[in-house]
DNA sequence: ATTTTTACCGACCAAGTGGTCGGTTAAATT
DNA sequence: AATTTAACCGACCACTTGGTCGGTAAAAAT
């Protein structure tokens, strides 16, 4: 851990290139050489630290990607609060980074996954593996929530979770290209709506 | 129109076994040697037809991408009938063919334009395309909601438009690795929550 | 001071890639 | 019957791909 400083900073930026430009370009349509070149490395550096390309990629997987998701959409909606305002402002803030042009590691995922469907089940497992770490807490989140008075107990936690996810994944391919401002505002907009059709009303 | 039948054949078969594979594969993922291969065709015959890999794409896109997608979410969404409880069953029957394994075309839209964004202009576009006449028909209708009191006139059709096309274009994700039998079913109730929101109540 | 190890170089390789081009054959035209 | 053309063949091309491997310079260990 510590003689392997400079190991790591390679290895580190490497990844950081790696993920920037498949991110881009796509994983298949992007060649080690395109990293190399951006890098100023040669071949012989990349095949020194890493086995192969997938290899490479899993890598970033576990080195970026997981990270990201867990300080974005993971802590963020830990807590005691309503989950329902807390997914939305999560959510929001997201879409926000996203607007900003900054990397959003939830549709990174989700990119990827797209990308890797039924191509590489290596991969797609990891990936499947993040997402559903996501849901299983949006999940736990809701039936707190329950609980907590703050959730309508009628609730199907496990559609409401998937519909959440579904929902922001796909907006994220629409703002790549649209309107970014408009569709985050009204991707809220409606999101706050359909979380509000399962407050916790007061008894009749 | 009528001597070219050979040629439309031939073509035809090309662009129907283009598709699956590209779908399945993906378009940087699939080399048009893999397709004559499956084909039985040679090169020349590729060449003859078409002229790039990238026209044959483009031809895929408006001679089978854009019919489909007019047979099954633009088509079975025109009329006169209350526009929620005709999206809700358009997009069940839409995820039951998914779920069958046969090809959904909104789907496919989708994947494709995940693929090409950001790294073929051209063909994103015509994707693009395809998803705003998807949108307009939905907004439309739903403005006609409106009007035939349906819908409830706080609604902003825009944003609904585009949190409805999201949130199918999400779930068709997750059911490519998960169990499209529960996620469909989940969706489809969720999605009739958040639809159910926006109907125009009597007044008080 | 000498040896060993770490981190990196870059020429090279076999296997593809999209695309070209000079044929060939069967059918349509004349 | 002779000619033209539409439809297709497959060898070939320049280029790129992921990956290998013998080398090397500097740093670390001895």
């Amino acid at each position: 851990m510590d003689k392997n400083l400079k190991r790591m900073a390679t290895m580190h930026r490497m990844q950081v290139t790696g993920l920037e430009l498949f991110y881009e370009q796509g994983y298949y349509n992007t060649s080690v050489d395109d990293i190399l070149k951006s890098l100023e490395l040669s071949k012989g550096a990349f095949y020194y630290h890493f086995q192969s390309k997938e290899d490479f990629f899993v890598s970033i997987i576990q080195n970026l990607i997981v990270q990201k998701v867990y300080g974005t959409l993971i802590e963020p909606i830990e807590g005691n609060s309503n989950p329902l305002t807390v997914i939305e402002n999560c959510l929001d803030n997201a879409l926000q980074t996203a607007e900003n042009n900054e990397m959003d590691y939830g549709f990174v995922v989700h990119n990827f996954l797209t990308e890797f469907n039924g191509r590489n089940e290596t991969i797609s497992r990891y990936l499947r593996d993040i997402l559903k770490i996501w849901e299983v807490n949006l999940i736990t989140l809701l039936q707190k929530g329950k609980t907590d008075g703050f959730v309508s107990r009628h609730v199907n936690s496990e559609a409401v979770a998937s519909f959440i996810i579904s929902s922001y994944m796909g907006i994220r391919t629409l703002m790549v290209e649209g309107n970014p401002r408009i569709l985050r505002y009204n991707y809220v907009t409606q999101l706050r709506s359909y979380l509000n059709s399962m407050v916790q009303r007061e008894m009749a």
